[in-house]
DNA sequence: AAAATATATTAAAACGTTTCGATAAATCAA
DNA sequence: TTGATTTATCGAAACGTTTTAATATATTTT
């Protein structure tokens, strides 16, 4: 039915071979001959049958990306912007990324995805914070895999990594100058390595400013631990404000949590930025359509995407590579619920 | 490397085409061999390679599945859920779905996803509003597809659809019956026809109680011709309660918009549902988790998704199928930010 | 002019399955 | 007992590519 390698070669007048060869660019073939395959090629709408090809190549032409479903179904605006980045650097290769998602109870004996329980991927791509049980299996299986946005303390694995602490901590010191006395920290589950970090960030700038004191987090610093959402930022602002309307800002874990944070702070009546500022992290879409328009750090979330598949094909292509972690940075990005730094004085 | 089928046959001493009937559960194997055979698979741990099988059956395994690209990072929440639906009901099949996204601009001739461009396929879904070129090609390609949540007008194309207006028609009766006087509707673009549906709804439910007359509609429903987000409903619900402050009821196009209502209208001060109910359409996830929770019409998005995977899979081995159209119910769902019809009597 | 090299093309094997038709043994119907 | 049917197994072709090694011609080097 559809037209195979050997139509075109009949009609181009040559062997299978040699079209395979123009097909692939590979080999030596005569310009006039390249240019009238090519030409029957499109003349009769020729696609070569992938399972065919990767048959004879042995590879799959597959990609796994594995990502909880909690996170899937709630803070996915960050990690399906990630997926589409993949997606993006896989459309100019020759790969497919297959989605798929591993409950909270997730055993490896059982829950296994499908493509890795058929071994249908070159390779694996694990988005967030993931089930430990999965990373073990897939070094015990020696697939190539790379870590999102995550790590795993004392192994060293191979992962593109956001640079939290100093996204956090710049962010911070933009508050600071921006002449903010009381600044508060927002968040959500710290079994995220990126969570603890961006913490770490903020500390680490009230401390070079000697802002901070014995109570200081105590005070100021609100979590709740459960995987970060709006519900949180709303409840902190609440909670926070109320025990201490001197708070003139929030830093929160992300920008969920802040667009809570900012509901929050407005149901009380508090001007933003003027009263309260509100910086988040990720800059996921609504941040820009928030009102106010939400401060906060942009992670090139499809550059994390690109990343991730560009150092899980060297990885596939070179089993043995040392273990590479890729840091990514972030860029400070003011909008209207915090003031710029210059704007200030 | 990996063990093929011709080991395992060598193994237990019998030919290939044995272990390949009990590998598919096909004809007639001695229930002794097939033991013999079934236990040398998993000792061996045997995985049959799915590019040999599928360049044998000649089918892909793959289904596509495409959404617009500001879909699939803006209201995500849905149709990812529907997704997963049929993420869920290709894991117990032997299909693999392929997630791809669409540019606004979308042109056949050139953003061909891969997967169509090298029929790499067996099947199309589409979510949502998709490009009409893009449903053309497929139809002239006849290649099996089907509409989620969307149609188009004239055509009659395989499609999954929601009852939304019955769902509305039901969420405004409720709204009516708890004695609200005057049924605000906010909502987004209407170029898609679910929310034209759900206007309908809105319409005739107010019309069955005679509570509508001239000017109703243009006086109390505000809609604004872009995708639908957080950002109208804040926009509707403060400029609606500005002009119609006798306005005692919203009922919101989807949840996102509705969640965006529900801030509005707490800016304003009014309370919720006592001074002003609310009611959306969809229940995202984050639904539940908004403060009030957010009364809604609970569409099964898990079930569109498998419906839509069982219908593709139906017209996939059968092409020649009459297009059909399944239409899932909704449920509506009473929480906190709209009085249940018991309570107020 | 011969030898070496670069260019161009191909035949055939290989990749790991499924499936068709053949064969043979076991069971059943007459 | 014979012939028909059912049960069980297998050999071989087919699926559409890639790739290796062989062959042949053209070009360059000696």
């Amino acid at each position: 039915m559809a037209t195979t390698i050997k139509d075109i070669a009949k009609k181009a007048g040559v062997s299978i071979s040699t079209v395979s060869l123009v097909l692939n660019r590979k080999g030596y073939v005569a310009p006039e001959t390249k240019e009238r395959i090519s030409s029957v090629m499109t003349q009769m709408d020729y696609k070569p049958l992938h399972s065919a090809r990767k048959l004879a190549t042995q590879k799959t032409g597959n990609i796994g990306y594995i990502i909880w479903e909690g996170h899937f179904s709630e803070v996915e605006m960050f990690y399906s912007q990630v997926f589409l980045g993949m997606e993006y650097a896989a459309r100019k290769s020759d790969n497919y990324i297959l989605l798929t998602t591993v409950k909270e109870d997730f055993n490896p004996k059982y829950d296994l995805p499908r493509f890795l329980k058929y071994n249908d991927i070159d390779g694996v791509a694990l988005a967030g914070r993931v089930p430990h049980a999965l990373i073990e299996y897939l070094d015990n299986q020696q697939l190539p895999f790379v870590l999102i946005d995550y790590e795993l303390p004392g192994k060293s694995f191979n992962c593109v990594k956001i640079d939290n602490y100093n996204g956090a901590f710049r962010a911070v010191e933009n508050l600071i100058l921006a002449d903010k006395k009381y600044i508060a920290f927002v968040g959500g589950t710290f079994f995220h390595p990126s969570i603890k970090e961006r913490y770490r960030g903020y500390r680490e700038a009230l401390e070079k400013y000697n802002l901070i004191d014995d109570g200081y987090l105590k005070k100021y610093s609100y979590c709740e631990n459960i995987e970060t959402s709006r519900t949180i930022g709303e409840n902190g602002a609440a909670k926070l404000l109320d025990r201490h309307p001197e708070i003139d800002a929030i830093f929160c874990c992300n920008d969920t949590t802040a667009m809570g944070v900012i509901t929050g702070i407005q149901k009380i009546g508090k001007k933003i930025p003027q009263e309260v500022a509100v910086i988040g992290f990720d800059d996921i879409p609504p941040a820009e359509y928030n009102m106010p328009k939400l401060s906060t750090l942009r992670v090139p979330k499809l550059e994390i995407g690109k990343q991730a598949f560009m150092l899980l094909n060297e990885l596939i292509n070179n089993p043995n590579m040392a273990p590479q972690t890729r840091m990514i940075s972030v860029d400070l990005v003011i909008r209207e619920s915090s003031h710029s730094e210059s704007n200030e004085r």
